[in-house]
DNA sequence: TGCCTGCTTGACCACTCGGTCAAGCAGCCG
DNA sequence: CGGCTGCTTGACCGAGTGGTCAAGCAGGCA
């Protein structure tokens, strides 16, 4: 689309993208139609594709955007630390934290994973986090802080527990409390055997 | 819908689900349209609507099929063995086994957590299994084999890794070897801190 | 043999969808 | 002031959608 936007164009597009996560996540990306966005907000249809070429893209967009913020606070909560095992756990934090903090994003992101359309996209980003907690894992192993084993598989782990649990806070089976955060990160470090 | 239905119309029934499954897990379940099933059976769009009362209808009986099955196989696999840890580290296995042989039906699970109108069908199944490891968890505790923590969020903890590797399998970043098993087991154990 | 019930057909319905576009509006710049 | 560019409008399009139904077929039971 490549569009010169002023100010005012600029704010219609967050707009847009907003509203749109909203409807999205409430209702299912296909079952929601581009009339049903425009006209929630009050506008024309044609505003729509002025902004975006088409609904996948949108959700392209939106999903860009929250993967670049996210991974914008796993940097700052990781920035001034450096032992591995410390960053690992803050990470793991700062992802819960994110996420239990954008629960319309945090619903696309588990819809989009299950389509081909978009998946693509998000492996991206999720493959990022998971190098990078990776290489603190190997970090830590060096140190002898963590036995021997796949750090790619083990950081993918830490994401799974991290994903699963996150689902159930925002499903309402969990309570949003950092008890929640402490629990998880306990489990990802001691496993269900507990600390040595 | 009730049929009364005689074997030949059995066999029709099952074949439509198992089509259809494979669809929806590669197309999508709202891009795949009923005249796309059945005329990729050779059948006219009737014999749908005879079957099941909705698209909805369809994918609710797959997925309680497919639950069915897979809550049979952790049964069979925990039957003989007393061991509260024993019976966990089973339970994994025999769900991640049968998690890794159906790919397409995995996928739906995947789906059908995202949208409303299926997720409430599948959170039950979901809540009967993390129940039962949660209850091997609690046993486990009082043998002293585990230290205290809330046994329903550890299960579910479990759940999550399980989920989260098995979707890189499908995907193709992991072998769906017995190698991979064994790491989530490990980890589900002794977490990122080994053995003590 | 005839009939009844389970099964199948496919045209049809009322609608919705994503997307287009010619036209009009508004604010800033020269 | 004129004009240019960014923005907005909403009627319109063709392609499908999920779902219905009157009609026909066939195999097994009486």
């Amino acid at each position: 689309m490549d569009r010169q936007l002023t100010q005012r164009g600029e704010e219609r597009r967050q707009q847009l993208m907003a509203f749109a996560t909203a409807r999205f996540a409430e209702n299912g990306f296909h079952p929601t139609s581009v009339a049903e966005i425009t006209e929630g907000l009050g506008v024309g249809k044609g505003v729509f594709y002025w902004y975006f070429e088409s609904k996948e893209d949108l959700l392209r967009a939106i999903l860009a955007d929250a993967q670049r913020d996210l991974r914008r606070r796993q940097r700052v909560a990781i920035a001034e630390l450096d032992d591995p095992a410390a960053r690992i756990e803050a990470g793991i934090r700062a992802s819960m934290r994110w996420s239990i903090d954008h629960p319309a994003v945090f619903r696309l992101f588990q819809f989009a994973a299950t389509d081909d359309r978009f998946s693509g996209g998000l492996r991206r980003g999720e493959q990022v986090a998971v190098a990078d907690a990776a290489r603190h894992i190997r970090d830590a192993q060096a140190a002898g802080e963590v036995p021997a084993g796949d750090p790619e598989l083990l950081a993918q782990a830490l994401l799974g527990v991290h994903t699963h649990l996150v689902r159930l806070v925002h499903r309402g089976d969990l309570d949003p409390t950092d008890a929640v955060i402490d629990a998880a990160v306990a489990f990802c470090l001691h496993g269900l055997l507990g600390e040595r």
